[in-house]
DNA sequence: CATACAATCCCCTAAAAGCAGGATTTTTAA
DNA sequence: TTAAAAATCCTGCTTTTAGGGGATTGTATG
């Protein structure tokens, strides 16, 4: 029986690059696509894939939510997560929410047929590209900051001095001054400027 | 006679995207594609296409960068620039540098042929999404900040204080302040931390 | 039920940054 | 070649951060 495949992507690009490096494939089977993640959704709920290549950035609803959502669902379905981007965070969150592959918009034929019939075989699929990336960030230890930590930085990145946020949050200083404290410890940083620019790295502002 | 089409995209996915929305239009002519942007000038060198659908983000030397290069060597190529981003830096140094038009990867088949009847005409293309970007954008003032502002920008960036700024820039600590103290007027912020933020949602860090 | 963690609060000192004025010398561009 | 812009340096003062200690309370979670 032919591997059934859907892609859900915002861009019509990638759609039709893909669409025309996977339609010809003997054991394939094209099955369309939707461009966002309420159609796909839509599109699940009568037919189903064996294998769904699934955006990370999608305009309704983030990949990474929507991948949770479709394989809490759908388990027998397999996902692949497909994105521009090489970043730690991306991939390590579609992973963590069930995706069984990853692969970049900058793959070539063999690379998908690779990750589809790997993905088939209940295995993980990661490019060459993206285990790299793997490695090289994954002894990068994105700092775990508590609730209140995020309020106080999201308020330090807006420029509010300890002062401010103290009465932002009803606490006294010295709270916002631990908190700050705290936050500098945890980014292993020394001032403000290599935190904040930290904290855009890793995507938390 | 056909308008020649030629593509320089690292991603082979909108490549095969845009080939396969094209490829059998009538009166187009594709020449293939470059996957950086080395090759693409050792193209030109021998054959020249009409149109060129030119990515900003290229392995070897930024989109940007070749967009002039390519226009200086051959002023009638029209250059249409190639984005995931709707990012207003972006749209506006492709313009400036000599770019006739500019898509998006999610653009349509649509989209890409009045694109390309666009330029070929003389004229600029610039797709409906795009246009509301440049409308928001072009309010928002981006600080006009100097060779010597920047070094320090990037230096506080980093972490580094203004002595050791100073020592790195082997000027005085007063020097840097002065630096610092009109980053801050021009970014019109109060301190340190929003300007780390604005000069990331600049992108000049 | 212990204990880990989050959130709150306090003290003290030193360092760094921010504010308000200056000034001089190079560069750059009209 | 001359005016504007950039880069350099200064003094004095105030506010804010950073670094070093703490301590208490509540709330989860094993």
């Amino acid at each position: 029986m032919a591997t059934k495949i859907f892609i859900v992507d915002d861009h019509y690009m990638i759609i039709e690059g893909i669409r025309s490096l996977l339609q010809n494939e003997v054991g394939l089977e094209w099955m369309g696509h939707a461009m966002n993640a309420a159609s796909c959704l839509a599109f699940l709920e009568k037919q189903r894939p064996d294998v769904l290549f699934m955006d990370v950035n999608l305009p309704d609803q983030s990949g990474i939510d929507l991948c949770s959502l479709v394989k809490k669902a759908y388990p027998k379905i397999w996902i692949v997560g497909l994105s521009s981007f090489n970043q730690f965070s991306f991939i390590e969150k579609m992973l963590q929410n069930g995706a069984a592959g990853y692969v970049l918009k900058n793959a070539t034929k063999e690379e998908l047929l690779e990750a589809i019939d790997t993905v088939i075989d209940g295995k993980t699929y990661i490019s060459a590209a993206v285990e790299t990336t793997i490695n090289t960030n994954k002894n990068i230890k994105t700092p775990l900051i508590t609730r209140r930590e995020k309020e106080v930085l999201l308020l330090i990145a807006e420029g509010l001095t300890n002062g401010e946020i103290a009465d932002a949050l009803f606490v006294s200083i010295t709270t916002v001054d631990t908190h700050r404290k705290n936050l500098l410890a945890k980014f292993e940083v020394k001032n403000t400027a290599a935190l904040i620019r930290m904290a855009t790295k890793y995507q938390l502002i």
